[in-house]
DNA sequence: AAACTGACTGTTA
DNA sequence: GTAACAGCCAGTT
């Protein structure tokens, strides 16, 4: 596709399925830009208002919640929701919830 | 157009 | 085992 690379991740990020969470590793590297997961938060940080996508299961490659508290907090919230568990230390089991791109 | 910035990651110290 | 450093590359100013 001849997408630029913000409209790419924002496919990959609709695409996530429900209940996955995706690395920003893992969705620059479906963006056909493997090391540009640093390009992948600054996207969604500025991520136009009406937008209505799942950027809350994006999570950095520790499983853990890479923002401010008060948008750390809501996406926590959005996870839990979609059946996504946070162990004692505020990390996701990647190899449990991690989306590897194939549903 | 050039320079700065950063919701990352992998490698060294 | 944790802490710092350096690449990375596309958005923003």
């Amino acid at each position: 596709m001849q997408d630029s690379f913000p409209t790419r991740v924002y496919q990959i990020l609709a695409a996530i399925p429900k209940g996955k969470v995706a690395t920003y590793g893992t969705i620059a590297r479906l963006a056909s830009s493997p090391r540009a997961a640093r390009q992948v938060g600054g996207i969604l940080k500025r991520l136009p208002k009406d937008s209505t996508l799942p950027w809350h299961r994006v999570v950095n490659r520790f499983g853990k919640i890479s923002m401010e508290e008060s948008n750390y907090i809501r996406q926590k919230e959005c996870l839990l929701k979609e059946g996504i568990l946070f162990d004692e230390n505020d990390c996701i089991d990647l190899t449990r919830f991690g989306w590897a791109g194939d549903d």
